[in-house]
DNA sequence: CCGCGCGATTGATCGAAATCAAACCCTCCG
DNA sequence: CGGAGGGTTTGATTTCGATCAATCGCGCGG
């Protein structure tokens, strides 16, 4: 069911409230909603695959994707997980003609696609459009880069430890989660194996964190700062 | 000796052969040069540290700098390394208003350095300035999603053949490489301890690869991608 | 030319996570 | 109500790289 369609008035009021068109003023946002069309994948299904051409770029309305890349085993390596309000792929605006990793539908997702030379003209015209990417880009750029950094310096427990604080709100004692996705789509988000991460939460118990299905309850908030 | 001065020629011809500035106008690179100051660090010296407020961003014109981040036991990881014509710390032109990592001389190094706010001014009128960010930034944003791909898929032996292909001449079946830095600043680079590098290196030895110092022969340029 | 010192190498050991395999536990469906 | 299947957990083993320690070797200054 991957039709290219207008979007529908709930998906428009959806992508108006993401980060990145939320910059926007009221004339570029106009013209950036009449580029959008909506698309919807069902689980697993493959959006693009390193490589290609690369026509679209996306802002995630519902559900979730995975960025990946393949060795040449075929083994599969996440190189970011986007949500709802995330856009992928805006970095080949200013690049190359090719998609640079794969991108897959981990559960049932709908997206706003964007043509890449379309956009790329509409910023040209207008500065609140590029400087919209160039936050954008300087985010993920960050993001990323934390990534790098905690790939390097931190264990198991510690990554998922910093998971559940960014997920808890500011300034509280104790806290209870609910995971927006399945455990093995976090697993390969925090660069591990879903067998690393169950073990990863099971040594958390000690620092008072339960966990049942999808529910995390946090007993002790400044207990995981320490870990 | 890190005092600010303007440019001196020879500096200049360094700065606008750099790749963020290349693709720069007239008008912009004048611009951009006039808001340039030379400084220069000694090797180990810090350049600034996580945390605090962002004056500033650097261009790289001759020497290597490390950027990288501490776990709270003081463990440092290497985040990225920037060499000649490399820009670092501009993602922070469109974010908050402070350094998200450390940077440090790993050797005596002379840089340019802009006003945040001031380049910030300059692209707000100058589209050729803005779109050589937006491009920097994609670089950056990609280069980074490629470590993060190469930490988590490849192993020592194989992240030292990328990067010793990376830096070969395409098309060639045998190569002669000087690395421009020391090992143990490669080994950062490519997330690794100095011993590991070191191992990673006699691994390659029953692929072809010869090292002596900082020079490096590579018999098989093919052997070397089977890795 | 010698000796010093730092970076690099080598060896031994340790530890974290991947991998392989099996059991478990839901939820959904017949 | 029972069964099936996918996701998760648990256990055993293996592998890779970190760490610690000792040695080596090269460059530099005395």
């Amino acid at each position: 069911m991957n039709k290219l369609l207008r979007l529908n008035s709930r998906e428009k009021s959806i992508l108006v409230k993401t980060p990145f068109m939320a910059s926007l003023g009221q004339a570029a946002l106009q013209k950036m909603t009449d580029l959008a069309t909506a698309i919807h994948f069902e689980s697993r299904d493959i959006l693009f695959r390193e490589g290609e051409e690369a026509e679209s770029f996306y802002c995630v309305l519902s559900g979730y994707v995975r960025l990946y890349r393949l060795n040449k085993d075929g083994r599969e390596a996440d190189i970011r997980i986007c949500g709802p309000g995330d856009t992928f792929a805006e970095c080949l605006l200013y690049l190359g003609p090719n998609y640079r990793y794969n991108a897959q539908a981990a559960e049932n997702v709908t997206l706003a696609r964007f043509d890449i030379q379309r956009v790329r003209a509409a910023a040209e015209q207008d500065t609140d459009i590029s400087r919209a990417i160039m936050q954008s880009l300087a985010n993920h750029l960050l993001s990323t880069m934390d990534c790098v950094a905690n790939d390097r310096l931190q264990t198991a427990p510690q990554r998922v430890a910093h998971f559940l604080l960014t997920s808890c709100p500011k300034e509280s004692t104790s806290a209870s989660i609910r995971l927006p996705f399945q455990k093995s789509l976090l697993a390969g988000k925090l660069g591990l194996a879903p067998e690393a991460l169950s073990r990863a939460f099971s040594a958390l118990r000690r620092a008072g964190v339960t966990v049942r299905g999808r529910l995390i309850q946090i007993n002790d908030v400044n207990a995981l700062r320490q870990i």
